[in-house]
DNA sequence: ACTCAAAACAAACGTTTGTTTTATTATTAA
DNA sequence: TTAATAATAAAACAAACGTTTGTTTTGAGT
């Protein structure tokens, strides 16, 4: 569904001669700033994040971190990216695509999507928030991968129409306000603390079927 | 429902010896600050906003603006509480809230603010975002004001359970998904521009109801 | 005409920001 | 070993920030 992994627009990729060793210290170097600043800015918001907060949080030097990373944007690009791969990966990896019968499938995929977006609650809260701030040429990518994830559930909500297994007046829609609803508790978590995850999870899961799926009280 | 206007925690209320002319000017200034300065808020987000930016777009003074509020966050909160007022307002002030037959009540007040919030969702938007510099004791305030929206669609629902209008697992689960759902275009308008004000309304007022009463096809 | 406080203004304050540079030390490859 | 490379700490940089200052202009009350 996706094509190979894009590379990060705004990094050159400084491809100089480096020992394969070098370039896996490198990498994890890497992938460890962008973990700690995410952090960061789940915790402070991105903008009140200061490049020397990342360096204690790190124990890269300041300057050093340079080495790593280009700038401040594009930390929070490669964190955007990591996570909208993660979710896509964890819903597509396992076969449920495969499932024939449309209440099934939807289930499955809905359930899994439901539980990493619980878990993640934290990095999707910050992208919600935090978006502005990416630089116009990685919004798009970002916004398209975005869009794969809708069309994923329009596709299994309009097979089921066609067979009449679903009923919903545009599927196009229904699969926005399904992603939506999905995302509830990373946005309003504040309010729900009084459920268990498990809680939480059946309840939204029922919420969202009741829509889509006629009879099911 | 809500006691009178609290004020907003920051401002010195510096009611010396001004005459009621001199009052009028201050507060008209004063809304013009706030109204200018959210525009920006929307547009560029509120750390990216600098004060010199909103006296650029208010032509008054940057040093001047200090007259007329306390400081940056001071606009933020003003702004924050000036939102919150007028969606709750608009849903209670017509005697919506008297109606007996639950549906009927439910479509009502659900319908109304849907559309307030259709209308309002940039300032929504805004404030999801912004939400994390807001002072600890602003924040408070808002949240409780956001609480007493949420019981109202609890209660709502919860009555109608009762009555077996409705059939919902969770009143209160049911009325944050709810209120939820009703801020999904502000959220997503970028995936949502093809459709049109009724359009979209009709469909997120129809989805919102399945959930909640029962034979809804 | 005089008074005086509010309003307006430009300039500057002291911080903090992201980023770069420098000089020194440690690590690594040939 | 030796020469190149990476890491460190510290300082420096220009730009931008929110806020305050000292001074001037304005305008209503006496």
């Amino acid at each position: 569904m996706t094509d190979t992994d894009q590379p990060v627009p705004n990094r050159e990729n400084s491809d100089k001669k480096l020992t394969p060793r070098q370039q896996q210290i490198f990498k994890n170097r890497q992938v460890m700033i962008v973990k700690k600043a995410s952090k960061l800015f789940i915790k402070k918001g991105y903008s009140q994040t200061s490049m020397r907060d990342i360096a204690n949080a790190t124990g890269i030097n300041l300057g050093n971190l340079y080495h790593y990373i280009s700038g401040k944007e594009d930390i929070l690009c490669i964190a955007f990216n990591n996570y909208h791969n993660l979710i896509m990966e964890f819903v597509i990896k396992n076969d449920i695509l495969n499932i024939k019968e449309p209440k099934a499938k939807l289930k499955a995929v809905l359930r899994q999507s439901l539980e990493i977006t619980y878990d993640f609650r934290n990095d999707l809260l910050m992208m919600y928030r935090e978006t502005r701030v990416l630089p116009r040429k990685f919004l798009k990518i970002i916004l398209k991968k975005e869009g794969e994830f809708v069309k994923l559930f329009e596709d299994i909500i309009a097979k089921g129409v066609e067979s009449q297994a679903f009923k919903v007046s545009d599927p196009f829609f229904a699969a926005n306000m399904l992603v939506f609803q999905i995302s509830l508790y990373a946005l309003r978590s504040w309010n729900l603390k009084q459920f268990t995850r498990e809680e939480f999870l059946d309840m939204t899961e029922e919420t969202i079927l009741r829509a889509i799926i006629p009879d099911t009280l």
